[in-house]
RNA sequence: GUCCCCAUCGUCUAGAGGCCUAGGACACCACCCUUUCAAGGUGGAGACACGGGUUCGAACCCCGUUGGGGAUACCA
């Protein structure tokens, strides 16, 4: 049997830092075992759901490069479909019409609370209720029969067997007075008519897999194994909210996290290979397993994650990185010349390296982006301001001026040596060097800057910052 | 309230009865490297929630307690 996952939000919201796992699980799951992953838009609820928040899903998903097979399917255009199952449930006798009004409704449930279990949320009054009782003018909703004693299991790949009674399952509705489905009818519905295999989705959703089973088995189809994974909870322990991190993937991009440092910090949220930490795409695929899904909520580490955004930064294509600070610059209305652009390329793993995020990575990327004169810092301006300092690099820069070949190992052999001669301490020279070559008194090596920055543009910034 | 789930360093986790003197990663501390800052290297501190069983032997199995989480809608 071949593998079929779903993603299926509502898209009443950003895809957030839970649900992005989630549609991770059930992607790498399906591709793991080269099944299919499918996407699903939850919009039953019309009032909530808006096309903004679909439009963020969406985006969210390929920010990820989770891409989903087939086109999306849209929930709320299977309803007819969705009424026709209940119907037909309400003529096989698996279902029955319901005309309680809510204060009714609103009754039984208090009733329920104070019994401390005994009774239930619906007392299944109509369930045996002959249709001819029924009250003129009341549209009905459509109740699923449910079991009323025994107990159900389900053999969950996540949680083990999970084991409830029967008498807490009350009948529960699956299609509203207006006619439209909800959303327990929906999922079932849709996900035998997809072909679902494999339910991978949060913990929240245990216990509907319960009455979900049932809905299944009234409908006489094939029930789908379920896999629950635990939620992702905020640094304080407590469910995730704005404050801590529920934030959308895109918050996550302005952040200036790399997508694959996303994806693997979400795949060991909750999910290990041993002592693997830093995992690619492919191994994913390769290694993605149910059974190693651990059992327990996760907290939402932000410095981990900021460590492997680090990790990736470094291994990053150069060319890649270096577009995204050139986006940058353009935003911040920086012109960036031909020969800059160059510049930041060869330099970029030098700058990478220091990186933690996209942001920081594009404030050290400065040094190449602008054409002398360049800005100088406080600490840059200090340290030229000494006489001492600006001898030597007027000396160095006639050194410099008859060097024959750039590279970065003969610019340091020719600091050393002049450093040796003037029994100069290498950083007596070096730090005057960073401070005319980059305006800061922090860099990556001053001899790499020079190589990247080549011979002109490097005179150019030590003749401007002697006089 | 009721039902369900969970429980190893601060955090993410390894661990499927003896390989555990409990391993790795992040964060933290120290040292090394070093022209600055990072990175990197080496080392350090740091956990089996508690109480009972079962067993020759328990982080691993059972029960209870405590703590945390989830669900309790004509939301999804």
């Amino acid at each position: 049997m071949s593998v079929v996952t779903r993603f299926a939000p509502s898209p009443t919201g950003f895809l957030h830092i839970g649900g992005a796992r989630t549609a991770l699980f059930n992607y790498l799951f399906a591709r793991h075992h080269g099944g299919k992953f499918l996407l699903r838009v939850e919009d039953t609820d019309l009032k909530r759901s808006t096309d903004e928040a679909v439009q963020a899903i969406l985006q969210g998903m390929r920010w990820l490069a989770l891409d989903w097979d087939g086109p999306e399917i849209y929930q709320s255009r299977n309803a007819d479909r969705h009424r026709e199952v209940a119907e037909q449930l309400v003529t096989d006798g698996r279902a029955y019409k319901c005309y309680c009004s809510p204060e009714e409704l609103a009754e039984m449930r208090e009733n329920a609370k104070i019994s401390g279990g005994a009774a239930r949320n619906y007392d299944n009054r109509w369930r045996d209720r002959d249709p001819s009782d029924a009250p003129a003018g009341i549209d009905p909703v459509i109740r699923i029969k449910m079991p009323v004693e025994g107990e159900t299991t389900i053999a969950d790949l996540v949680q083990g067997d999970v084991t409830k009674a029967n008498d807490t399952l009350d009948d529960f509705i699956i299609l509203r007075s207006d006619g439209t489905p909800t959303y327990m009818l929906a999922v079932v519905v849709d996900d035998h008519d997809m072909g679902v295999t494999h339910a991978i989705r949060g913990d929240d959703h245990l216990n509907n897999a319960f009455r979900q089973l049932h809905l299944f088995e009234a409908c006489g189809w094939d029930v789908p194994e379920f896999a629950h994974i635990p939620l992702i909870h905020g640094a304080d322990g407590a469910k995730l909210s704005k404050r801590h991190g529920a934030l959308g993937v895109e918050a996550y991009e302005e952040m200036g996290i790399l997508p694959e440092a996303m994806c693997n910090y979400l795949l060991r949220l909750g999910w290990s290979h041993g002592d693997d930490e830093t995992i690619s795409r492919e191994q994913a695929v390769e290694w993605f397993n149910l059974d190693s899904v651990g059992r327990s909520p996760a907290r939402f580490d932000m410095d981990k994650l900021l460590n492997l955004n680090a990790h990736y930064l470094k291994v990053a294509d150069p060319a890649r990185l270096a577009a995204g600070v050139l986006r940058d610059a353009d935003a911040a209305g920086i012109t960036v010349s031909p020969d800059a652009e160059k510049r930041l390329v060869a330099g970029m793993p030098g700058l990478a390296s220091r990186a933690k995020n996209t942001h920081e990575l594009y404030e050290l990327s400065s040094l190449y982006l602008v054409d002398s004169p360049i800005e100088m810092n406080e600490k840059a301006r200090h340290s030229l301001a000494d006489d001492a300092a600006r001898q030597a690099l007027n000396e160095l820069a006639e050194l410099l001026k008859k060097v024959t070949s750039w590279g970065e190992a003969d610019l340091d052999g020719i600091a050393r040596e002049y450093a040796e001669s003037r029994d100069l301490k290498l950083g007596q020279v070096a730090q005057p060097l960073r401070a005319a070559l980059t305006g800061s008194n922090v860099s990556p090596s001053i001899f790499e800057v020079m190589a990247v920055l080549g011979r002109d543009e490097t005179l150019a910034r030590l003749e401007n910052a002697a006089n």
